[in-house]
RNA sequence: GAGAUAUUAGCUCAGUUGGUUUAGAGCGCUUGCUUGACAGGCAAGAGGUCACAGGUUCAAAUCCCGUAUAUCUCACCA
């Protein structure tokens, strides 16, 4: 049957995953074998695929499939977590177009609507993993908001809270104003900004017509203005010490004070005090019993407190209040200034420091253990250098701010009693039982307790994933957790380093006793060409379906993998997929060649055939232990580049060149064969970066014979033939030199060719493999230099071409190049030579190293003569 | 502001404890080819004072110091 000259993809990777899905390749069942397990970094169920995603899964796909292939219990477990802030934000837009808010409905009803969304909308990522080829085992799918881990969840709190890591309490928080929720600290993003900076007058309290002037940038937050607070050596202002002054437009009267804190040679040396709405004044307004007034609601307006512009938002009451200051003769100056504003990761909206009751989890004990396995090594990063930025967070972690004021998360399990105590317990009954105990005097209905509105953190659940989706949290001795745990090795992103990973290991090592990983590959982070993020806004992220249809799944793999070594950026081009499927098509095609070949059982094999046998078997062997080194290290786009080349230049353009018969004629058993072995155990090597064209060209080669590549067992390295490289290599050389006075020369490839090899040293040289390459009709040895011939050395050895009345020589060009050969060698030689004539050379370098100086000065004396010779000879 | 990491061909990157013929790869580029698997191809070729300035050493892309630039992390002064 004819096969198309070109690969199609299309036709071929929907039918192969499946197969395998029904075959059940990917499920994994705790057994007698060692397990290699991966916990996918879970994305969010709001979320679509993007490039991100796709060289995440694609590197766990690749490490998975070939763990599966080397005879390890391959378990690969999928999920998704519920992302409360993007969730919550995507159900109340659903709702707000409906006309209903949350406040209508309820907390019940809302949640009902949340999980209708998910279940329409929560799938949609897993669907386009799927296309991607990932070898999950779709049976152990979980959500964080699934029963068991929900439970877990809660458990954790409980556990944290009676060991005393969770408190509750009044702390300056990240309020995202438009979220309505605080965040914690890793979720605030500082981005520079360029604003204005306004210097306003305060008049003193008693002294008409005197003033001091503050600098802020804030001037809607002087509404809440409790104090001045000057430097207390600053000259300046010696004088004003003890006295008041009236904020501006209010005419409230506050206190000046003195603090170190303040920086006098910035702006004016004095600055205005807002407790409420600025952390450092937060701590100054604790320091000296100042007043604390909230002027803002919690979407980021100003309320009653603020006195004037209520009800006005924070942007635009900061220019509202401008003309008013204006008027009042409050304004001196206004100057540009850029600063860094805090933004939330999840809405982009800018962080308004806000004072609130927030439940926290001490986090200094539980970094202890997480950093110590990390710094020994246990758990292994990679690259290594994220060992810096880990320890540097660990050492100064802060407390986490776990509570979220939505609804969409873990409902937090503290329960309020009439008398303001609160109680932690995993379900209501039990949080009654104690507080029935506690306080036995109160006489408690169980509808007198009320539980906390709000949800915890989404990374409170994420943290313990390793731990959860084998349900060890709830089971700690079941056959899953014992069997899995601690797993392989996680792929994720530097940028969740503290989010995540860091939690994790504080986790693990918190309910284990173990680290959750035994190593962590950093992907970078997918550019575009110009290194500017890909981001929906910019418009520069190609759609990674739209590729797959255009490239395939394979090479857009190819593509995804090319250019990402561990841990650095990668500049994405769509010209390395279409790199990926022209890669396929070459696949495809040395495929067509071989089925192509009659097979004639009674031919004996070629000597050339021979050599090109045993020459790969010892090449492949010496690639594959490339690639198991490279696969040690995650260098998984060099152990690509290694399979490519391997493929494309030794197999493809020698091996199969060698081999193939002319046309129309027939090929021997034993060379067949060997052929086919050969694409079958590359197939089977490229399997884990390819998973669908390997599998197709596996089944064309043996059909049902050697049942599915996705299960077959990978090739190990096996010792070879140093010797047959090197004399191949040396070849090649040759062949090389043959075909550049080919095209020099412009002797037509059809135009065969005499070759006479003058050796002046010997050494092995593949003739047969020589003369198949470059078309001679035959290859003789020489003890004379040969007249009226071309002639090229390599090596050592002299080769010459004798002309024919068919050839034009270009004794110029020949010359010319003779002679750039000569300078080289020259340079090359002087450069030597200078090193062995150094006295302290040859008495300090080790022998070995002075011997190969000397070994190098005799190859290039001995080559250049013949050079020089040759040179004469044409002149 | 503090720290970390980097800077090698037009682009993206290798170069493993200093010595392996005066630096390698892929892509791109130039030239020539419909050569009976593949033009999504074949063949040949060009292209780098290893960011800059010092130092250590018999020997430096590789080690040390400084400068510049870039990226990241942490902190943040209104």
């Amino acid at each position: 049957m004819e096969i198309s000259s070109r690969y199609n993809p299309s036709q071929i990777e929907g039918k192969w995953y499946a197969y395998w899905m029904d075959k059940g390749y990917f499920r994994s069942v705790p057994d007698g074998r060692k397990p290699f397990t991966i916990v996918i970094p879970p994305p969010n169920v709001t979320g679509v695929l993007h490039m991100g995603h796709i060289l995440n899964n694609t590197i766990q796909d690749i490490l998975i499939r070939r763990a599966r292939m080397q005879g390890y219990n391959a378990c690969w477990v999928p999920g998704t977590d519920h992302a409360s802030i993007a969730t919550e934000a995507k159900v109340v837009h659903m709702l707000k177009e409906k006309g209903i808010t949350k406040k209508d409905i309820g907390r019940e009803e809302f949640m009902e609507y949340a999980w209708q969304w998910k279940e329409k909308h929560g799938g949609i990522i897993l669907q386009q993993l799927k296309r991607l080829g990932i070898s999950c085992d779709w049976d152990r799918l979980k959500f964080t908001m699934d029963d068991s881990l929900s439970e877990s969840v809660i458990a954790v709190f409980v556990d944290l809270y009676r060991k005393g890591f969770i408190y509750r309490g009044v702390r300056m928080v990240n309020w995202d104003p438009k979220a309505l929720t605080a965040v914690s600290d890793e979720e605030v993003v500082y981005k520079e900004v360029q604003s204005k900076l306004y210097y306003v007058r305060y008049q003193i309290e008693g002294s008409e017509g005197e003033y001091i002037t503050i600098a802020t940038t804030r001037p809607e937050t002087i509404l809440g203005d409790t104090a001045v607070c000057v430097h207390p050596d600053d000259e300046r202002y010696q004088h004003l010490k003890g006295r008041r002054v009236l904020v501006p437009l209010l005419n409230r009267s506050v206190p000046l004070i003195a603090d170190e804190y303040v920086d006098p040679v910035f702006g004016t040396g004095a600055l205005k005090i807002t407790p409420a709405h600025d952390i450092n004044d937060y701590q100054l307004g604790i320091k000296y019993k100042l007043d604390t007034i909230n002027i803002f609601n919690d979407d980021g307006s100003l309320n009653e407190s603020a006195g004037l512009l209520v009800g006005m938002d924070r942007f635009q009451a900061r220019e509202a209040i401008i003309p008013l200051l204006e008027a009042g003769g409050y304004l001196v100056k206004v100057e540009d200034y850029v600063n860094k504003i805090g933004y939330s990761e999840r809405t982009q909206e800018v962080i308004e420091p806000k004072l609130s009751v927030q439940w926290f989890c001490d986090m200094q004990s539980l970094a202890a253990p997480a950093l110590e396995v990390v710094m020994k090594e246990e758990v292994r990063f990679f690259p290594d250098k994220l060992k810096n930025t880990y320890a540097h967070w660990m050492e100064n972690v802060k407390d986490w701010c776990i509570s979220r004021q939505l609804w969409w998360g873990h409902r937090i399990p503290a329960y309020y009693l009439p008398n303001q105590e609160v109680v932690v317990a995993a379900t209501q009954e039990e949080a009654y039982h104690i507080a029935l105990e506690k306080y036995p005097e109160l006489k408690l209905r169980i509808s007198d307790l009320r539980q906390d509105e709000d949800v915890l953190d989404t990374w409170f659940s994420s943290w313990l994933w390793p731990i959860t989706v084998f349900d060890g949290m709830r089971y700690p001795e079941n056959e899953d957790i014992r069997y899995y745990y601690p797993t392989s090795v996680l792929i994720t992103a530097p940028d969740i380093i503290f989010f995540w990973v860091a939690r994790m290991i504080m986790a693990g090592m918190e309910w284990r006793g173990e680290i959750p990983f035994r190593d962590v590959y950093f992907t970078g982070m997918v550019r575009d060409k110009l290194r500017r993020k890909m981001s929906k806004s910019l418009g520069n992220s190609p759609d990674p379906i739209d590729l797959m249809d255009t490239y395939g799944t394979d090479g857009v793999r190819m593509g995804m993998l090319l250019s990402s070594p561990a841990g650095n950026d990668l500049m994405f081009d769509e010209s390395l997929c279409e790199q990926g499927r022209n890669f396929n098509n070459k696949i495809w095609n040395a495929l067509r060649l071989i089925k192509g070949w009659k097979v004639d059982d009674k031919q004996a094999m070629p000597a050339h055939a021979r050599i090109a046998v045993d020459w790969f078997d010892a090449r492949f062997n010496q690639v594959l232990a490339e690639i198991d080194d490279a696969f040690l290290k995650y260098r998984l786009s060099d152990a690509l580049m290694s399979m490519y080349k391997l493929i494309w230049d030794d197999f493809c353009a020698y091996f199969l060149e060698i081999v193939k018969p002319p046309y129309q004629q027939a090929i021997d058993t034993e060379t067949y064969q060997s052929a086919c072995a050969n694409l079958g155990r590359l197939m089977q090597v490229l399997h884990p970066f390819m998973p669908f064209i390997t599998e197709e060209v596996w089944h064309a080669l043996y059909g049902e014979e050697k049942g599915d590549i996705v299960v077959s067992s990978m090739p190990q390295t096996q010792a070879y033939d140093a010797k047959i490289i090197h004399t191949f290599a040396f070849s090649i050389e040759v062949v090389e030199q043959i075909r550049r006075l080919r095209t020099e020369n412009n002797i037509a490839p059809k135009q065969r060719l005499d070759l006479f090899i003058l050796y002046h040293d010997k050494e092995d040289v593949f003739k047969e493999v020589i003369s198949k390459l470059c078309n001679l009709s035959a290859v003789y040895e020489t003890n004379s230099k040969r007249e009226d011939a071309l002639s090229f050395v390599v090596h050592k050895q002299e080769f010459f071409i004798p002309f024919s009345n068919a050839i034009n020589i270009n004794v110029e060009e020949e010359k010319a190049k003779l002679q750039e050969e000569i300078n080289y060698l020259q340079g090359f030689l002087t450069s030597v030579e200078k090193k062995l004539s150094n006295p302290s050379f040859v008495q300090n370098a080790p022998e070995k190293v002075v011997d190969v100086e000397r070994k190098k000065q005799n190859d290039a004396r001995q080559k250049l003569s013949l050079l020089q010779e040759k040179i004469e000879r044409l002149k």
